[in-house]
DNA sequence: GTGAAAGCGCTAACAC
DNA sequence: GTGTTAGCGCTTTCAC
């Protein structure tokens, strides 16, 4: 670095002079180039070019009221479901030439709105993600911003959805099929949306196929927390368990693994997610995936479709899909605990 | 949210309105607290709150020069190592009330350059981990905002080190200690200057201990390069295997279980990084554990106290340590191929 | 097609 | 102590 005392910034007025213009058709030349004869553009840019100007975005925004910045707001980098969303999120908003303000609140919904409120006048608007604010904060934050949730439904603020119905129905009558007659799920953090969410879905699919289900939780949706569920949920002595997210279905399997429980010829277990580890757990686990990254690209699709329209025809949600994927925790229950097929090819009741 | 068709930015005029005095003492009542008469003062931040008022750092960072933001660039977010940093980062950025941006650049270099001169304006600087731009672009770069490298070093650009000779020296001499007479080292990629640090540590412990060491390689930092390098790793009939990061030792522990090669007892694997799913491997994985959140606090902390520094004494640069984790994937080689205390009490040689 | 001038929201001299 | 004023770097009328 050379010895300069400030870092050398050129502005608008440096190019005018150097092009010998007015800064007026600088700044045309750059954002209203039609509005600019071709001759004079070229000769701005150039000079533009020359002295490595680029135009001072904060500046810009301050009369345009637009700021090319939006804010993402997630509970916990370090939760490996979030890193997916927030590429995601980073790379749509790169594409539409946005720049990402991140923040993590540490699942805290008090820093939640404080980070919403600092960054609202630098952004054009902000994603929440989980968000544990409850409704009332959350439109009062809504106000202030242009806001859009993802995995939360908060009145008529757009939302990116999770739709977990479909990947747990799929869960269910995958663990049915395969002749469990009932299974253990272990619940998530209780003010989670996505929780009830689970749970709703559950409930409903396992009642149309005459399943039984014991909830157990709430818990923290951790590895540790996995280990802590996989005793209580080995007293109800299940043949296969469901668990809220897949860090917590890993420590299942961990601590089914040191109790000398076989998986999945005794307990079946099923994770939600399909992080990263899920495929090289031992054994791969089943779990339902959940586009990660699709959200957070829809998240700032949304958002930043939302900002210019005012005709109210913008969509206001946006539903993502989410599928049960199948590899090895799970498979039919053992012999005596529900229906077989090999028992001599002959179906053998519970 | 309400039918304004704009979000209603109150500025510092409603303020000083609502308060009956001039902007100037509003703003100082922000900034300059001594300087206003408590009562004043009181008068002011009371309409504020009232108001709902928030200074614009977009429009103070015009005429102080500083923006309280500062820019954080990953090669991928996705790489679990990272998140951890990432959360550091923005967790120290925020303790010194300073906003976070974060880029993603897919491990391109050329991403890279854009995204810093992208940010530039809005940052009071960048910090940017393992990059893998030129010397020569980094120094360009380090012209146009201020720079704090991680994992990297570039003449004299502040840098974040993180120092792997001392856990690879812990993890050689462990190997060694275990009885190992040699080990295959699985490189990461060409352009990495962390890979090129292991190696130069590997080499210069393995020497001085008198161990054989077989680098394979470069591959990809991932899952599935570890599991195409530990074929080719088998082929050399190792007892141990030290792998570039962990997310490759795990892909090596799986390819060696579907081979039915056993771990440790018969080929021992050591990691980098202790990401969060290394202790959740089976067996538990063997690891130099790297402080990456410490890393990111680090970064910020440089990045913060260098920008009003122009004495010339604020430091350079910090390195961390780092420490070998020891848990299951690590043990004595068979026997026969090296020292074993497990013969009945006698050393036998190789 | 191009320039002059009036601000965007704010801070920092400079007066009083 | 407090107010007035001149910009920070930029866009956008409004003239020409």
């Amino acid at each position: 670095m050379r010895r300069t005392e400030r870092k050398r910034t050129v502005t608008i007025n440096d190019v005018a002079e150097a092009a010998g213009t007015s800064i007026s058709t600088v700044s045309r030349a750059f954002h209203l180039p039609d509005l600019v004869r071709a001759d004079t553009r070229a000769r701005a840019l150039e000079a533009a070019a020359a002295l490595g100007y680029t135009p001072n975005r904060a500046a810009r925004g301050l009369i345009t009221g637009r700021t090319a910045n939006v804010g993402l707001v997630v509970p916990d980098v370090a939760n490996p479901f979030f890193p997916a969303l927030i590429k995601g999120a980073q790379a749509r908003a790169r594409a539409r030439v946005y720049s990402l303000f991140l923040a993590d609140t540490d699942e805290a919904p008090h820093t939640e709105e404080q980070v919403i409120r600092a960054m609202a006048k630098q952004v054009d608007g902000v994603i929440a993600v989980s968000s544990r604010m409850s409704d009332r904060v959350l439109r009062e934050v809504a106000d202030v911003t242009s806001l859009v949730l993802v995995n939360r439904r908060a009145g008529d603020i757009p939302a990116v959805l999770l739709d977990m119905s479909g990947g747990m129905r799929q869960a269910i009558e995958h663990l049915h099929a395969l002749g469990h007659g009932h299974c253990v799920y272990l619940a998530g953090p209780r003010a989670s949306w996505s929780n009830r969410q689970r749970r709703t879905a559950l409930r409903a699919t396992a009642k149309r196929l005459g399943m039984g289900t014991i909830e157990l939780g709430p818990f923290d949706p951790s590895y540790e927390a996995g280990i802590l569920a996989a005793d209580l949920a080995l007293a109800e002595e299940p043949t296969a368990i469901v668990a809220f997210n897949d860090l917590m279905a890993l420590g299942v399997m961990s601590r089914l693994g040191d109790r000398g429980v076989a998986v999945p010829e005794q307990i079946s277990v099923v994770g939600f997610d399909d992080i990263q580890i899920a495929g090289m757990a031992f054994p791969p686990l089943t779990t339902v995936a959940v586009p990660a990254a699709d959200a957070g690209r829809a998240a700032v699709d949304l958002l930043l479709d939302g900002i210019g329209d005012h005709s109210g025809d913008a969509p206001r949600a946006r539903a993502l899909k989410t599928e049960l994927l199948v590899r090895a925790s799970t498979g039919p229950p053992p012999d005596g605990t529900g229906r077989s097929f090999t028992s001599g090819g002959r179906r053998v009741a519970a």
